[in-house]
RNA sequence: GCGGACGUGGUGGAACCGGUAGACACGAGGGACUUAAAAUCCCUUGGGGGUGACCCCGUGCGGGUUCGAGUCCCGCCGUCCGCACCA
């Protein structure tokens, strides 16, 4: 039996290296061929792949492999993500330059890619961090740049001030600095931006477009956008003597209908009016300084109390000129939605509610709900933000929420103080980055002529190899000479531009670059017309917003400046679940890793101990796979000890591919031996179909060219031959449906039972089995071809083929096997199932009710009983109501 | 709080348009082979009852629609995810 065990880490290198030798997988560039563009989310270098990557990368190469079999003309590369903070921190970690540290991960991690066989065309590989590709980047953004899609204003960060640099909202933590501990600071810095928001409402129609892409993303990244519409209110100010631009305060609502209930303002304390208070009151500016150190840290802000500073300022109400309500500065009010200021309705806002009742405000009920008595109708603890009629508003009163919003905008309108008014919750893209291990943003900076583009001859602006990661702040800014440089319009000393590029920006266009990798220009016209948009995009979740809604815009922004000529860059997106497993921790509260753990499944169930001692460690939730934890699973571990192949079946038998996988040593095992029972099955059936070469193996092994084979079965199949038939054509259509619609666990369902279905007849010599046991066991094969693809080229060559199994046709189902003459529907007495009908596909309704009324059990459960309908639904069920 | 998804055996999960619930796999139990183990093969495996053919119950809980509901509707309970003072 050892001798009939399929070797497969050695026979996999094998096969890759016939792969790459014979370039199977190098793009054809054929233009007779339909395209497909299958792409898997390109990893960011950090060392070493995870078992992550191996069920994302799985998926898009069964994906790719079966689309090339079907006759498409597979685009199916890979690159790397390779800027990016991490690369700083081993440099100032282990002393090693950012760029031999990202080199050195992507050939260990190219190498881990390549032994999963993985059908990728390597010549198209690029990582962001070459030259060649942000240089190309470069130019994107001076043509953004050009078209106003690119700019410069100043906005807040957090600042840390012992490491000098920009932190991200994820970097700090309680308020500070992640790596220093020291407390942020919020600071004013001139920062680049993309306008993405000149694109929100483009961005959010087409949403409905995508038909496929996964509901939730489309929904994530329209409540991302955050589109609303309402009304701007303009209110006068009284109280105090104001500088003429702050006489007037611009609300931004989308509850105008409930206005005549309105009882206070509220500014936001960064809005110009409060600047303009606090400068001649102390007390004021306390209260400011207050919310700005609450802002800092993201938790506190979550469940902070309501509260305000009275201005002494009053606003006039525009439809009630004698009523005049308290303007506050309060903190929950954001300064960068809407116009920073807003009118408080605490009978219908949950917010403005809390805030009136802490300070004594008036809560007047404006929307009454149906039903209920206007004169009677009051609010307790909480708002009313249901539907209503209109009370207590003049010319509003009576009219349904919708109607009175219409109503009142039209007033407004008319009366020069309302404006009909967008919001967007979306922000313009922050891409500037105090960093070194980035695209350098092409722009100079003259004392004389401002901000100077870098001209385009000039370009690409390289990153400097000299520079010291001993000190803190942004090593491009302290280097003795990069960023002393002349000014491209007056020739004087200028400097450059040291901030770089959010790594996003890298992320945003690389499928586009795949086109045609080498190009002079960031894209090929022609190579992006026709290989572009991406058919199959398969990736994380958790990029669902940030990264999908930036490819996007940058599609958009690449059309408006002639590099695309499309609007959507991903006409199909999956989104893949996580690799979980178990954790596991001993006495000592240590979390241990899977390695060193022993699983015995006793009575009680399962128990873990560790190897080294035999101590019981407890068995913890089952988790996503984190080094913390210490519950990962090397995938090249796995590989040496099982081959590739175990470990792709592995990942996409288990689960559906959008959830959550387990990764157990039990299923690893299940995959390994249902590869070894292939291999066996092969063997037993070695002679006997290698006497029916003629008939299968031989004729389908001559085909060529392209088309799928035709097989003539032999004329005297038996009846169980003939079952077989049926049961590897119908494998085949199943397997096919599933690959087509990403179901990957269920194809695997289907191919074992294609084997269960051999395995079984393996045992019958009657008639024509020979013939129907070859042919079942070669559709096995190419099934099962795409997801264990080096197993499937050893089995093939071992049914004596003399193809290579990643360039045979995909099989085509003969659909006269794919219908059966008679079938077996269940029979039910008053929806209870109570027996069983085989009969004739073809038999009518009446000979299907006679046949079902004599059955044993119908007519037991019937027991004498009147009949009083019988309904039939063909093919499908007999229901006799009695 | 708002938005979304989901809830099926010991476990992961199947079940197309409302039509035989539990495919397929893992685990478990029993048996064969073996000096023994591993590997492999065979049988059993939702719960309960019956010698048996069979019968009853069963898809988170409670109702409803229907000849028929895991699937549709209403109301709960629970889990997970996203957003979170967005005016």
């Amino acid at each position: 039996m050892a001798a009939d065990r399929y070797d497969a880490p050695k026979r996999e290198k094998h096969w890759q290296r016939v792969w790459e030798e014979r370039g199977v997988f190098r793009t054809a560039e054929d233009p007779e061929k339909p395209k497909y563009y299958v792409l898997e989310m390109f990893p960011y270098p950090s060392g070493r792949i995870h078992m992550g990557h191996v069920r994302n990368y799985t998926m898009g190469d069964v994906v790719a492999r079966y689309k090339r079999a079907q006759g498409f003309d597979v685009l199916h590369p890979m690159g790397w993500d390779a800027f990016g903070m991490p690369a700083e921190n081993a440099a100032m970690a282990q002393n090693v330059h950012p760029a031999k540290w990202t080199y050195e991960n992507i050939a260990t991690m190219r190498a881990q890619l390549k032994s999963m066989g993985l059908s990728l065309d390597w010549e198209r590989e690029f990582a962001t961090c070459d030259v060649a590709y942000y240089h190309q980047q470069q130019k994107l953004f001076l043509d953004f740049y050009e078209k106003g899609l690119a700019y410069r204003k100043t906005a807040k960060v957090n600042w840390d001030p012992v490491e000098k640099t920009v932190l991200a909202n994820e970097q700090v933590i309680d308020g500070k600095g992640w790596r220093s501990g020291a407390p942020v600071e919020q600071r004013e810095l001139m920062q680049w931006f993309f306008r993405i928001t000149a694109y929100a409402d483009e961005l959010l129609e087409a949403l409905d477009g995508l038909e496929r892409w996964p509901e939730k993303v489309r929904t994530m990244q329209a409540n991302w956008i955050g589109r609303s519409e309402g009304l701007l209110i303009t209110w006068d100010l009284e109280g105090k003597k104001l500088p003429k631009k702050l006489q007037k305060l611009e609300v931004f609502t989308t509850r105008h209908d409930t206005l005549f209930g309105a009882s206070f303002m509220a500014i936001s304390p960064e809005h110009p009016l409060t600047a303009h208070l606090a400068k001649r009151s102390k007390r004021l500016a306390a209260f400011v300084a207050e919310c700005r150190r609450m802002g800092t840290s993201e938790e506190a802000i979550e469940r902070a109390e309501k509260q305000g500073f009275a201005t002494g300022l009053f606003a006039v109400h525009p439809l009630e000129p004698g009523r005049k309500v308290p303007v506050y500065v309060a903190n929950f009010v954001l300064m960068d939605y809407g116009t920073g200021a807003i009118f408080g309705c605490p009978a219908h806002d949950q917010r403005d509610l809390e805030f009136a009742r802490k300070y004594g405000l008036d809560v007047l009920p404006v929307v009454i709900p149906e039903g209920a008595d206007p004169a009677t109708f009051e609010i307790g603890d909480e708002a009313y933000v249901g539907p209503g009629r209109l009370a207590n508003s003049d010319f509003l009163d009576g009219l349904t929420v919708e109607e009175a919003k219409e109503a009142m905008a039209a007033r407004l309108e008319a009366m020069g103080v309302g404006k009909r008014s967008v919001n967007y919750r979306l922000r313009d893209w922050l891409i500037s980055r105090q960093r070194y291990w980035g695209c350098p943003i092409p722009i100079i900076h003259c004392p004389d002529c401002g901000v100077v583009p870098v001209p385009r001859e000039d370009l690409p602006v390289t990153l400097p190899e000299d520079v010291t990661f001993d000190k803190p702040g942004n090593p491009l800014e302290r280097h003795p000479s990069w960023k002393k440089t002349k000014c491209p319009q007056c020739g004087k000393a200028a400097t450059r531009e040291t901030d770089t590029f959010d790594t996003f920006v890298d992320s945003s266009w690389y499928f586009a670059r795949f086109c045609a990798p080498h190009a002079e220009t960031p894209v090929d016209r022609q190579a992006a017309d026709r290989w572009l948009p991406v058919d199959q995009y398969i990736g994380g979740i958790e990029h669902a917003i940030l990264h999908l809604l930036y490819a996007r815009f940058f599609t958009r922004a690449m059309k408006a400046t002639g590099h695309l000529g499309l609007d959507e860059p991903f006409a199909g997106l999956f989104t893949q679940g996580m690799v979980n497993h178990e954790t596991y921790r001993d006495k000592a509260g240590n979390w241990r890793s899977p390695q060193e753990v022993r699983i015995v499944h006793s009575e009680e169930g399962r128990r873990a101990f560790l190897k080294e001692s035999d101590e019981e460690v407890t068995i913890g939730a089952v988790e996503k796979m984190s080094k913390s934890k210490r519950n990962t699973v090397d995938p090249s571990d796995i590989i040496a000890r099982f081959g590739a192949d175990t470990a792709r079946w592995f990942m996409l038998s288990d689960s559906p591919p959008e959830r959550d996988v387990e990764w157990t040593e039990e299923g690893v095992q299940g995959a390994w031996r249902f590869q070894q029972r292939v291999w066996r099955l092969i063997g037993e059936l070695e002679p006997r179909i290698k006497a029916e070469a003629a008939g299968v193996v031989g004729a389908a092994g001559a085909g060529e060219g392209g088309g799928h084979r035709e097989r003539t079965p032999p004329s005297d199949l038996g009846p169980e031959a003939e079952a077989l038939r049926r049961a590897a054509h119908r494998a085949l259509r199943d397997v096919s449906r599933d690959i087509e619609g990403l179901r990957f666990n269920r194809a695997v369902a289907h191919i074992h039972e294609l084997t269960n279905a051999i395995s079984a007849a393996q045992k019958s010599n009657t008639p024509g089995m020979d013939w129907a046991l070859a042919e079942a066991i070669t559709l096995l094969i190419q099934l099962l071809g795409p997801m264990m693809p080096h197993f499937g080229e050893e089995c093939w060559a071992r049914l004596n083929y003399n193809t290579l199994l990643a360039d045979e046709p995909w099989p085509r189902p003969d659909p006269a096997l794919l219908v059966d003459d008679m079938i077996t529907i269940a029979v039910q007495v008053n929806g209870k199932r109570r027996d069983e009908l085989t009969i004739a596909r073809d038999a009518g309704r009446e000979e299907v009710e006679a046949a079902a009324l004599k059955l044993d059990g119908v007519m037991r459960a019937i027991g004498g009983r009147e009949i009083k309908k019988i309904i039939v639904v063909p093919q499908r069920i007999v229901n006799v109501v009695a």
